[in-house]
DNA sequence: ATTGGCATTGACTGATCAGTCAGTCAACTT
DNA sequence: AAGTTGACTGACTGATCAGTCAATGCCAAT
């Protein structure tokens, strides 16, 4: 194995999700990943930092995903689009995954530095808002909150998604989109 | 101990906010509910059944308090407001409460039964929203992905909130209520 | 071929915990 | 008063697991 440390990753993501963390043994994830059970704790000096590094893996492939997707120029409408549809697409392409940052964002597991070095995926966008909201474009708002408000929203999309798999993901994709736009913007829909 | 059963869900949901319920053993529990190891098991078959009864408790106090706050007539802008402003004020009550009901929705430890039996809180003010949707007052919208948004939406707004202590509860349940309002309403506001 | 150093191994340990069960005793019945 | 019941008790068990460490394997440098 080249990386080992890679594959450990790999395969806890993949047993968290279908036993949940609590349930999985280190020892599993280690015969799992083709390694000796004391290996594990040679890349990770606990099944915490294993957790931590899980989850770090996870936001930082969405991220990725986000940022090739989101449109660099065009209007505030377009590009939050772009942003909204794309975290939706990566979700849907991996629902494990999207299901097992929910549970670990909740988790006490994550503490003190994971969730600080957490990739802000919506910063830029943030920006951008901020920008149209100084134009008048979009109602005043507290920033924290809408960007609460927007990711709660999309995780709910999301959720409905998996949940409903005949449901197009791109009209609800669309849909959510629309109404959160509807409801932040103050000049009449930009499409 | 007039009810032992009580007083153990009541102990377990305290413990379960302070510490996780992975790291709350079930000998704590009885201990600090002031009965014996074994007598908690007497009352519930398993450390499951005592989590899913103290999910079930959670959610029930929510219902009620709900419906309470709830406005039984008005339009249907208000009458939503008032669900959403009375979420939000539980919420606020006990956050506590409130982010053990959130990790608990997602924990795999309720699993079949609960889920079902879980009270639908807001199954009166969907159908609310599907009359005013045939009378052309709402954008048509799928009713199970609107009510995930609207749950999604008075949620972050909650977690804002405890994020914020400083923010106006109202204020925050107000601008939250009025950007989903704005998003599904057909017509202007009905303020 | 030999050595030194480092990654890897997996049996083992110490601790934890859910759930059990033989026994106690207060309350109730006859 | 003697008998009966069953809620309650808490020491105990069997199983599980995170993390350790002495032994081994592997390979690069000499």
């Amino acid at each position: 194995m080249i990386d080992k440390r890679a594959k450990l990753i790999e395969t806890a993501t993949r047993l968290f999700h279908e036993r949940g963390f609590w349930d999985t043994p280190t020892a599993l994830i280690a015969r799992e990943a083709g390694v000796a059970n004391g290996t594990l704790f040679n890349y990770f000096p606990s099944k915490a930092a294993l957790v931590e590094a899980v989850y770090l893996s996870l936001k930082q492939s969405w991220a990725t995903h986000l940022q090739a997707a989101a449109p660099q120029s065009g209007s505030v409408h377009d590009r939050l689009a772009g942003y909204w549809t794309g975290a939706i697409d990566w979700a849907q392409a991996h629902p494990d995954r999207h299901a097992l940052l929910g549970q670990l964002k909740l988790s006490d597991e994550i503490g003190d530095g994971a969730r600080a070095h957490g990739i802000d995926m919506f910063g830029a966008t943030l920006e951008l808002i901020g920008e149209a909201m100084a134009r008048g474009e979009i109602h005043p708002i507290e920033p924290t909150l809408l960007k609460a408000l927007a990711e709660a929203q999309i995780s709910a999309a999301i959720e409905f998604l998996v949940k409903h798999p005949d449901a197009s993901a791109d009209e609800t994709a669309r849909t959510s989109f629309e109404i959160f736009w509807r409801g932040i913007a103050l000049a009449p829909s930009g499409d």
